[in-house]
DNA sequence: CTCTCGATGCGCT
DNA sequence: GCGCATCGAGAGA
């Protein structure tokens, strides 16, 4: 069995900008006592929604009913029902009344994966939480916890220490959307068996900053 | 492996 | 009506 944290991290973490944010949540643990049992998953894949500043965002258009839970302060959950059968979960960050968030779009099983195989059977393995509708699936995310306060919940958090490192971090483009695919904010952990999809263009993570001359 | 397509509910135009 | 931050099955390379 993997080793399973049990501290929650600093409440400022969900206040830096929405990028810095996805990078931190990777390697980080959801954890969930959602319908009735004990599930946890390693954060291996997330991609970042810019709220009004990002066309791809539910929020773009500014708040409404299905997306108030973006506009929550960094911290709470926004988790939203689509093509009719899926449930996906994001982490909302920074100040309330933005609109920034992750979504979680992959994470490796720690905990409970008897209860989630049940949930997913007749999954295989691999495929247990290897996407954002397989994974909330699996550890029984679903429109109950929508604008949870994930610092504080006992149904449904996180764990672990933010992402200091960068250096096995994958940059790709986002999956399955149709507007402002060149913003490249889907973000991976190199070589982890549970990531969605490997795209041909992905590329290590390059630093923005002490860069001045292309790589060498 | 890749691609295509149907399922299925609901928010928005 | 249209389209959707998806998934799983099936066909073909």
């Amino acid at each position: 069995m993997k080793p399973i944290s049990v501290q929650r991290p600093p409440a400022e973490m969900f206040h830096a900008p929405t990028l810095e944010v996805a990078h931190a949540l990777l390697g980080m643990e959801l954890h969930s006592t959602l319908g009735g049992a004990y599930t946890a998953g390693r954060i291996v894949e997330v991609e970042a929604y810019l709220g009004s500043q990002d066309p791809a965002s539910h929020a773009y258009r500014g708040p409404s009913p299905r997306t108030a839970a973006m506009f929550k302060e960094g911290g709470h959950c926004y988790v939203y029902f689509v093509y009719g059968m899926h449930h996906c979960v994001n982490i909302v960050t920074g100040p309330g009344g933005t609109a920034g968030a992750v979504l979680i779009r992959a994470v490796e099983p720690l905990q409970g994966v008897s209860v989630m195989r049940e949930r997913r059977a007749p999954a295989p393995d691999i495929a247990l939480t290897n996407g954002p509708g397989k994974l909330c699936q699996a550890l029984a995310i679903n429109l109950e916890v929508n604008g949870e306060d994930l610092r504080h919940s006992q149904r449904l958090w996180l764990a672990g220490e933010p992402r200091r490192s960068l250096s096995q971090v994958i940059e790709s483009r986002r999956i399955g959307i149709t507007r402002a695919t060149e913003r490249r904010w889907r973000f991976y952990l190199a070589g982890n068996r549970y990531v969605s999809r490997i795209l041909p263009d992905d590329t290590p993570l390059r630093r923005t900053t002490l860069r001045s001359t292309e790589a060498g």
